[in-house]
DNA sequence: GTAGATTACTTTTGTTTTGAAAGCAAAACT
DNA sequence: AGTTTTGCTTTCAAAACAAAAGTAATCTAC
């Protein structure tokens, strides 16, 4: 994926980057669905080919979207993890959750979304989601280090 | 264009509507830039092409996203205008200009953003771009029956 | 320690989507 | 009546996508 601004405008420039079928998916997997290692992803039930996830988060690295690392312990997996520029994009993806949830199940019955997702508590929402992630990456660093 | 939802994802679903390189700039144009007939979106510095244009207003249409009317004085000009669907990405977009705005301008470093628009004055800002909207609809519908 | 499995890719080979350019019919100016 | 404008559609080359197979490095079980 050759990531190239099309021009000045803050709204394009962010679509030029995560614009795209797979993208904001992969976002979406690593702050909700726990998804870290390239197997993780590919054996998702939304199943992205491994040639196009090897580009993406080659893509996502390159603008600091996500980082990768090794656990000490293994030499081979490596560990994908959203950096604060990454977490940043979790209100857009709030959004998309509630304009989806609200005009899109019409289109799409099966859709369902948190109850703890609705407009009044949006705020409180992203910053739980946040903290969370954060969390999470912790508790996978303290278990390593024991 | 040939939209099918992946999965039951809310997150999945709104991607494979607006997931592309086009369909919410123009959104955006419509509702930021006061574009509003195939002329405007075709002739726009982000000059997208017309078989792209046409394919993507057909599906926003299918999708309630806009809709298309004809002023009663010309039988031939097209105005696509935003529904109350459309106008509901209006967080998206904003919550992406913020993303971009923050993150983005080191690699593209002449984006510009409205002074108006930040963290604090977000949901003000929305209410204003869409009553703005509104309004300009307002204005072009008199303008015609006077 | 070595055979087999796993991980993170890359390569190959089609298919689909995109986009530039040209074409076209209906309507609207002149 | 002739030209221009508008809103498309068609054509075709290029780029992106995706399924499958291949590969090298590492890990795991015996």
């Amino acid at each position: 994926m050759n990531v190239a601004f099309r021009c000045d405008c803050p709204f394009t420039s962010a679509i030029d980057l995560i614009g795209d079928r797979w993208t904001l998916v992969i976002v979406k997997q690593m702050l909700l669905e726990d998804k870290k290692t390239f197997k993780d992803f590919v054996r998702s039930n939304e199943a992205i080919a491994s040639n196009i996830l090897s580009d993406r988060l080659k893509m996502l690295e390159a603008f600091q979207l996500i980082k990768k690392e090794k656990f000490p312990n293994n030499k081979k997996i490596n560990i994908y993890r959203l950096t604060e520029k990454g977490l940043g994009l979790t209100p857009v993806l709030v959004e998309l959750g509630l304009w989806s949830n609200a005009h899109l199940r019409e289109f799409n019955p099966e859709i369902m979304i948190s109850d703890q997702l609705t407009h009044e508590a949006k705020e409180d929402f992203i910053k739980t989601i946040i903290a969370n992630y954060q969390a999470k990456v912790n508790a996978d660093t303290l278990a390593v280090a024991k």
